[in-house]
DNA sequence: CATGAATGAGAGTTCATTCAT
DNA sequence: GATGAATGAACTCTCATTCAT
């Protein structure tokens, strides 16, 4: 298929390294990688690494691209699919769950990190797209689940992004204030029962 | 005056020491900042600066407690004062909304850099124990509120947290997310309206 | 020639980093000399003795094992030849003299300042590993004297030991107790008056 | 008696002062030791043991003369209470033994690293001296051994020489070659072997 | 005399980055 | 393209030595 058979196999070594630094990153954060890191992770040459990456920055920032794709199509599909708005709800929240305690192999930390250093407007920033991105969805289906009278009629924007503060405030609690699942669980009971009518 | 005036003069050295740690802490976030900048920082000798803090790590230790000290006296005395509870809380949120957005000359970044180096438990973690401070307080007031019926009729506990963790993500999507003013006003208004019973 | 040129290289910096070293360790003994030292004498880069050695510890064990490499062969073939047992003897006792009287560019210092940093049990000890094996080769050669009528009838492994020990205490002398060479020839002559049979 | 009380706190103090800091020597050796060591040591100010010592060069030769004080005295009183030579030898050779095996609290390896350091000639080596000591009474003592019939023949110079260069020699291989008791004592026995006339 | 804070030189070590092969 | 040896800047930490009090 490929009529360059050269630059695919660049792709595949680009591949390699990214995904050993994938690793790197989600171990020691991002200020902590350095380059002699990454070139030890893929048993790559040293000089091998500045083919094609410069710095760890330029490396985060093609782990960053990659990881953050696309992963609410789903939510879409469900609202098209007819099930209730209530119930994809707590299917979204249940997945920011495990992404706040299961936090292991997880690039939080890392992202953090990365735009402390590198501070980004809105709209170069991939961290706040995917922000974003969710709070569109989140407010979709609230205003679904208020159409359908199972929530109470509140902002959806803005309710949206209260959930997703209240999300960004769980996340950073669990890294650096020892955070449990209770206290975790009870948020989110908080979170539905802000917005459930009661039945 | 003094009965000692040899200890007095090491503890304005160390003020010194720190005021200048401080500054660089709240410019560089806490993992950059070497003992190599804090010395030419405060102009002191290399080994001077050894002379009273071994590392970075101890310098912050002794900042961040200097930092987070009894802040929250004053809502305290509010509710002694028979200050309604509604107007304290809002002059809570305003006191946090000031950090969040005011993030020049802070720590936030610094100390949230610290505890991803340096995961400690709920009971030995300055920032957990300054949360739950503010969740303590904070309870009292929806409590006070409740019963003053200001408020609508909701766990105080719970609720409380949830507040603070709200402010919690409006702090760290401020430091990575290009959070605006207006983001950070629409979050606070929500969280009141959602306590408030309309009058 | 070579399969693999890159290691031989490798190689040959290492000779060139062993020299220098063994130059410096011969001037100043094991403790005064510095990684900064190695790197001054042998013009390369700071980072990159460290290519090849993680400390002076590393560089002079190389240094010893290279030092003391298997001189005693060539009195194991003069008994093989046939050459009367006093006058390998002799021979010996000769070279040993030379060793202790010219200790420019020797390593004796140094290695004793080593074992005095890094007692070592007898079994990995070069020191003694060397020591040992002179006195074996002493043991099978007074044996033999004795076999052929020429020395007293001692026990030949405590006589051995016992001129290896004079020799050491010769040795050390030298080193710190200005002891010249007509005291080290008065005891060469003491070993040998004590052994040989009265012709 | 002192009609000078503040020199005699001097020198009170400059006590103080070699006493720790000869323990240390005998346990760092000679230049492992540094100022801050014997200031910590002493409990004297960083600037008060300047005053009494300008380098640890200066403290450890006054440590090795307090050190080396005339401890052959009992040897010259026992052959003028006409103990039998050879039983003063036996004597001489057991304490020379215990120096040797029970190396700690000795500065000894100071001893030789100072050696190593400063060469110095015979007649201003401490070492030195106290080796000819020895030798002189040996000899002596071996003298008389040969009038008493006692001993054979030797020369009783060369042959003192020879027995204190055995002891130096065992006394530097304890410190640096693992050479245990029974070795020690082996040799002892064949320097009696070879002085004593079998009875 | 005595103190101990302060200085600054110097050693160890790590890495980003380059470059000859 | 790919390699990995080599460089040198930067940082950490320790001490001998001085000096104001």
């Amino acid at each position: 298929m490929s009529a360059n058979p050269a630059a695919n196999k660049a792709a595949i070594k680009k591949q390699l390294i990214l995904k050993s630094a994938r690793q790197l990153f989600s171990e020691k954060g991002y200020s902590a990688v350095t380059m002699k890191d990454v070139v030890e992770a893929c048993g790559i040459s040293r000089g091998g690494l500045y083919l094609y990456f410069g710095s760890t920055h330029d490396i985060f920032v093609e782990v960053m691209n990659a990881e953050y794709a696309d992963s609410n199509d789903v939510y879409i599909s469900a609202i098209m699919d007819g099930t209730p708005a209530t119930k994809i709800i707590g299917f979204f929240l249940k997945e920011k769950r495990k992404q706040i305690l299961g936090d292991t192999d997880s690039l939080t930390r890392a992202t953090y990190e990365f735009f402390f250093d590198h501070p980004m407007p809105a709209d170069e920033n991939r961290l706040r797209k995917d922000f974003d991105e969710s709070v569109k969805i989140l407010a979709k289906l609230i205003e679904k689940g208020i159409e359908d009278g199972d929530l109470y009629d509140v902002d959806p924007q803005a309710a949206a992004r209260n959930i997703m503060f209240v999300l960004e405030g769980l996340r950073i609690s669990a890294l650096t204030m020892d955070v449990d699942q209770k206290l975790v669980n009870e948020q989110l009971m908080y979170i539905i029962d802000s917005l459930l009518v009661a039945s």
